[in-house]
DNA sequence: GTCTATAGGCCGATAGAC
DNA sequence: GTCTATCGGCCTATAGAC
């Protein structure tokens, strides 16, 4: 998945890396610092070479941009193809916990705090590269596991936010003495009491 | 309350609104584009005047933000102040709980969106402007009305959550199809369903 | 209170040598 | 693949006229 071409030569070159290397980098810096506030220099410097050095792996700044949705989109799709794969219930939707706590234990929560500080940036990249389907779309296709068919407005509520707890944990948290086993624990728990009641 | 000083003259002048005016076109900017990618120019040309005159208004961009936060912090204040007056129990976690729902579809909401956005221009601001006590000590003091004295680090949690879910609403509700009014009477009841039991 | 004009700096991006 | 050098543009902030 994600066969994305180089800056410079075709697509499917030799691993070397330095793509995601440069990838990584930059997620942290946009999370921690903001997209805007961000430049290309800073990230060449953290890697250890030059601005025009970037270039050469990424057309422009929104490219990067580009690659790092493709990377979450994939994952996000991963989790529905699997859950789609399994027997539905409640077992499912505690797995499906599960796993959206370890995406975002990874990369994951620096990619939803990208995410939701830059909506606009975000939305509009997305729309002039014809993508096949979004992340949004793969979200809603989780959330779909998570709710029975016909489901209230409230227990689609209740889906969404079940998710979004998890997301939100380091916010919540930053004032709570207590170690992060506990408090991922703590949180795993409301979020499951959050899932509507059976079906 | 909420007692600084104009660009030109003194304290306590006449209320022109300016300042008002200038505080809410910048927090809308801010929070739907981003505080970088937001500039002086154009929070000046949306109230009809230029740059230069902002800055008789507001000695620098930061300036701005420090007035927000001075905004914010007094509303919360005022709501701690305000619960710190009432008998405890049920009916008053719920009554808080309404409150956040109002102030957060005042400004709210655009602050929040704002400060989580930029929590290091936040704290950066913050901890050179010498403020006597900040946004995070009244949070603090809100939870506290929230929660047993004891309460498990889960029920901390849940107190956090129960108003965080508020402040996630429009990003939790934007692919549900439903009036906001129904939204927001099922998101009041998930919030008051995570609020730690009886104390 | 608002204006024009400008200083001084950093940005994204490109050209072309190695 | 990485470099130096550079372009054009926009930014924050200030000076000084009205």
């Amino acid at each position: 998945m994600t066969v994305t071409s180089r800056g410079g030569d075709h697509a499917a070159s030799p691993p070397s890396g330095t793509r995601e290397r440069i990838q990584a980098v930059a997620l942290r810096l946009f999370s921690e610092q903001g997209y805007e506030s961000t430049s290309m220099r800073q990230i060449a410097e953290e890697l250890g070479f030059t601005k025009a050095a970037l270039y050469y792996h990424f057309k422009s700044k929104e490219d990067i941009v580009r690659a790092l949705l493709e990377t979450m989109r994939s994952e996000v799709a991963d989790l529905v193809m699997w859950a789609g794969s399994q027997e539905p219930g409640p077992d499912l939707r505690r797995q499906v916990i599960a796993r959206w706590t370890a995406i975002m234990q990874h990369q994951g929560l620096r990619m939803f705090r990208f995410l939701s500080s830059n909506y606009r940036l975000v939305r509009d990249i997305r729309s002039d590269s014809g993508q096949r389907e979004g992340m949004a779309a793969a979200m809603g296709r989780l959330f779909a596991v998570l709710t029975p068919p016909n489901a209230s407005v409230e227990d689609r509520l209740r889906a969404r936010f079940a998710l979004l707890v998890i997301n939100m944990t380091g916010m919540a948290s930053r004032d709570i003495e207590a170690d992060e086993d506990e408090i991922l624990a703590a949180t795993a728990r409301i979020s499951a009491s959050l899932l509507p009641p059976e079906f």
